[in-house]
DNA sequence: GGTTTAAGCAACCATTTAGTTGCATATGTA
DNA sequence: TACATATGCAACTAAATGGTTGCTTAAACC
């Protein structure tokens, strides 16, 4: 379902997470929390919840898990609204056409 | 902020109201609950919410309020996930000019 | 004027959410 | 082995959320 990936970026905590991502990288959970203002357990909660609606990754590695960003999340969320405004102009036009026939 | 109109957006019921207005048109609170499964207060606070988004506009309009889709919205947050996806290909190709330099 | 209809407002309730603390576990490392 | 570090798990709390019902107000219409 798309709502779950608005409700994932629909938090300022989260949102600042995913942006760190798109232009940082080899983060783990402790470096994430880092200046996060937020308990490590509390971060990671925000992490499961971005998981979850797939816009990013969590890969154990050895003790420490990997946090990796996944675009094509973004992407199926850009393309979603996308067809929102598509739709909305289709509308807009048909009405245009009536209104000048009219 | 960005994430207010995630939020707003991240909710089944608001995004098909939002479906709704982006291909139909002259709506009231009262035939926007319609096929809701809700109460009209019920719709009404959820419109509320993305009124505040700026999602949407509530014009009163004699006793009834017009309730207007927003397409300012929807584009700067699509913008918003525009520039997340830029500053993601930017860090990779800069990780790739390292792979190919060394 | 009286009735119907659209909506506002407020109180209330159940559930979810965002965050915490405390403790257990497992991986690296000296 | 012993110790430090990265994480997981569970219980708990406060606040936000999604929804309800009941009542009031105001515009439209007979």
């Amino acid at each position: 379902m798309e709502a779950q990936i608005f409700k994932a970026l629909g938090d300022p905590l989260r949102l600042k997470i995913v942006k760190r991502l798109s232009h940082g990288s080899d983060y783990t959970i402790t470096t994430l929390t880092k200046d996060l203002g937020i308990s490590r357990q509390g971060a990671r909660k925000q992490l499961q919840v971005l998981a979850t609606a797939k816009v990013l990754r969590l890969k154990p590695v050895g003790r420490e898990v990997n946090v990796i960003l996944n675009p094509a999340a973004l992407e199926s969320c850009r393309r979603f609204i996308i067809s929102l405004e598509q739709q909305w102009d289709t509308r807009l036009n048909a009405l245009k056409d009536v209104v000048e026939r009219g």
